[in-house]
DNA sequence: ATGGTCTGAAGGAACGTTCCGGCAAACGTG
DNA sequence: CACGTTTGCCGGAACGTTCCTTCAGACCAT
């Protein structure tokens, strides 16, 4: 057995007496070739390990076969991109291209040539440059959640539904909070406003007192500190928080105790953004699933599907959320 | 300006009034060009906005042009290894390569074909399948940290110094902490495993008892409380905690406080991996930084040096640490 | 002048794939 | 049996690069 160099269509084709064209055919299901040929000579193939050489291909279809994954510098470390990356990287490989990270760029205007036929981006933030640059050099762009910049427009869309989940949380919560604070990051973001509108919705229609206060999208636990104690100092008392961020409710709870008030005793709260973190604590925390491997699946999906022709531009996906209740609003405690 | 078609070196060429030869010897700096036919071609081509064909670079050179990036699916969430990813896309990309996403693999022994020409491996576990694969493919890998498998012998590495990193944490603490705790994962990655043995060597060199605990390497709130709870009521009493993994020190503090046990006041508390969310909390947390985003640089370099035969197979680099005090161990609380 | 070396540049093959067109043989229909 | 049509397969061009070979001319020393 010699590996030394990689098969090739050629080297298929000499062993299953065919040209090259039929091996190419066989495989990829396209040509005039009676079952009993195609059968055979993929057996051929797959008996010599053959593997197609995706330069190559590449080269021949003038794409990259690859597509990039991008988002914003700051979000960076945060549980819920990592899981969409995998998600992303999964179906890629799934549709037979790479999944390629798309660095946020130091220098802006000076941007490294970019080989991908299309890009992912994760949160599009307002005024971010790369979005500019993705859209100068014509490469399709699929976001997950929406584009806030006036007149984007993009090839595709997956987004949550946040409106519907943070409804479902409210209606969760108002039974037993009367008083529920938002500890909630900016508009910069469709996922910020939508939850914060939805929000001040809600409490519209429940005839309730709308409070929101700012977290930063990356919050470290001394801005939740800072949010949760101005919060319980809210006039009319507080009974609930639902602290949006991920990674943010931890340090809600913890806030809450300095603070004297006990989880979920005489306080509820509940995260809105899920992670494995928030399950495994003494008291669990309640949380609405929005399922970033999935959102990953799927923008990877919609994006293979644009390239290829298969799902037309302009698609618009929405991810539906669960709601998972946890210690941290149950009755018991 | 008609962008329907990317400039090809045939465009360049036509432009230049040279062969594509030329154009291509004066763009990569090889052949036997005077300076001056060098820059106009170069000129010519800036000026057309030309840029290389990837795949057909590719397709003649035998590679892919893409290196990828592995690690253990458990590691999700981690903000070192999303720093790390990010540090080594950076580099990948000032090398022209791309950094491909591999995701870990579902179910094993059905691998999809990787296109990779080398991947860098962050934190290698024992018996991880994709590092058999990997060899198989004969695909040349550089790691993070070194690989304990038996027999192992990969093109590069890259470590850190956890052995001095740790001893320096240690000398840190033992002017105030005389009964020194470790919260430690295990064996099956160097990173433990050095963690330990140095720890366990700094005991015995300055004549204490060795006090570790368990913990996974990925550890929710919960294990790093049980394990803080038990190192409390070791026989002679804890005067310091130090808090290996990503994201359990904060744990540990919360859950110290639990057990009446104030910090820094009546217990320090360090982690050994640093981390952005340690600086922000009430009381900061020292740590030892060990620099994730250069480990990706580092390791994606040497990966793209070997491949390119700059560097020879089988180097070794060691990162240096450095240890972040903070409020957590400090005098003055 | 003659032969040799060196310089600057060009021609063309090759990388492995896809796909267009073509061409026999088999098959149908009158 | 003659003549279209379909079936099964193949040759070869093209994708854009790199690099090996060639080659004309300039330059030098004899």
């Amino acid at each position: 057995m010699n590996d030394s160099r990689p098969i090739t269509l050629q080297d298929v084709a000499r062993a299953a007496g065919v040209s090259k064209t039929t091996v190419s055919d066989a495989l990829s299901g396209r040509g005039r070739l009676p079952a009993t040929t195609r059968e055979r000579v993929t057996a051929v193939a797959r008996e010599l390990g053959y593997v197609a050489n995706r330069s190559a291909r590449n080269l021949r279809g003038g794409r990259t076969g690859a597509i990039g994954l991008y988002f914003p510098a700051r979000t960076i470390g945060l549980e819920y991109y990592m899981d969409l990356a995998i998600g992303a990287a999964e179906e890629a490989l799934a549709h037979d291209l790479a999944l390629t990270l798309v660095p946020t760029t130091r220098d802006p205007g000076r941007t490294p040539p970019l080989h991908i036929d299309g890009a992912v981006v994760s949160d599009p933030v307002l005024g971010d440059p790369m979005l500019e640059t993705l859209a100068a050099l014509r490469i399709p762009v699929v976001t997950c959640e929406r584009d806030l910049t006036p007149g984007a427009r993009h090839a595709g869309r997956v987004e949550s539904d946040h409106r519907s989940g943070i409804r479902v949380l409210l209606d969760h919560l108002s039974g037993r909070g009367d008083h529920i604070a938002l500890l909630c990051p900016g508009e910069e973001t469709s996922f910020g406003l939508d939850i914060r509108t939805a929000y001040r919705d809600w409490c519209t229609a429940t005839g309730r007192e709308a409070l929101v206060f700012d977290v930063p999208f990356v919050c470290d636990p001394e801005h939740v500190s800072h949010a949760v104690a101005e919060a319980l100092r809210a006039p009319g008392g507080i009974d609930a928080i639902v602290s949006v961020p991920d990674g943010g409710a931890t340090s809600a709870v913890h806030a809450a105790l300095q603070q004297g008030r006990h989880v979920p005793a005489d306080l509820l709260v509940a995260s809105y953004v899920d992670s494995p973190s928030l399950r495994g604590l003494a008291t669990p925390i309640t949380a609405v699933d929005i399922a970033p491997r999935e959102m990953g699946r799927r923008a990877a999906r919609l994006l293979a599907g644009i390239l290829s022709g298969g799902i037309a531009p302009g698609t618009v996906e929405v991810l539906p959320t669960e709601l998972m209740v946890r210690a941290s609003t149950s009755p018991t405690g």
